[in-house]
DNA sequence: ACGATGATAATCT
DNA sequence: GATTATCATCGTT
């Protein structure tokens, strides 16, 4: 037994610093989570799931537990862990973090990074380190290749507003990012929200 | 170190 | 047709 499921039962505000330490395994290859975001669904303007369900969003509104996968950017692959009880969409999205298991592995899918801390620095890279694909989308996090272990106290972490949210989801008015202070794994902060103009 | 830009496709309007 | 919870690369300080 990894973990108590009903820990993951709760808003994603909760559960974000209880993931912050966790190890999430796939396969070979295993990371600590170090940076999160935390995203709240219908009462949330930043979150995929606030105009409703739609074809997409449907794992987020399921049970928590569960991995939402989608496709970004045309070109890569970000990776949520669904939170709340079904019907609720809430989900928290993984950042950041530090290659504990299956280095090797990880190097060679990522050969554009030539330090190990930069293996899953942001989102789609740590996605592409893990080998999550857009099939992993409603995957158990508890059932192989998965595995999902939370650490048995709280560490410390800090918040901040979250990166490359555009429009009123951004800024300060949502400070739902998360992250161990003094990681080397951890996404520098970026201020630059929207693009053009 | 930092900022601008192109790549590239699912999803939604 | 517009938008996007991004990354790598190339330019300038």
């Amino acid at each position: 037994m990894p973990f108590t499921p009903g820990l993951l039962a709760r808003p994603a505000l909760e559960v974000a610093p209880l993931l912050l330490g966790a190890v999430l395994t796939r396969g070979p290859v295993a990371v600590r989570i170090t940076e999160v975001e935390a995203y709240l669904g219908e009462i949330d303007p930043g979150s995929h799931a606030f105009r409703g369900r739609t074809p997409r969003t449907e794992t987020m509104f399921g049970p928590s537990g569960h991995l939402y996968a989608y496709f970004s950017y045309g070109m890569h692959v970000c990776a949520n862990v669904v939170c709340s009880p079904e019907g609720e969409a809430s989900a928290v999205l993984l950042r950041a973090g530090e290659i504990i298991a299956g280095v090797d592995e990880a190097r060679w899918r990522r050969p554009t990074s030539h330090r190990d801390a930069a293996l899953a620095r942001g989102p789609a890279r740590l996605t592409k380190a893990l080998g999550i694909v857009l099939g992993d989308d409603g995957a158990d996090v508890s059932c192989a290749p998965f595995d999902l272990e939370l650490p048995t106290h709280s560490s410390d972490f800090a918040t901040g507003p979250r990166t490359g949210v555009s429009g009123v989801g951004g800024g300060a008015r949502y400070p739902w990012r998360f992250w161990v202070p003094g990681e080397a794994s951890v996404s520098p902060y970026r201020r630059h929200a929207g693009r053009g103009s």
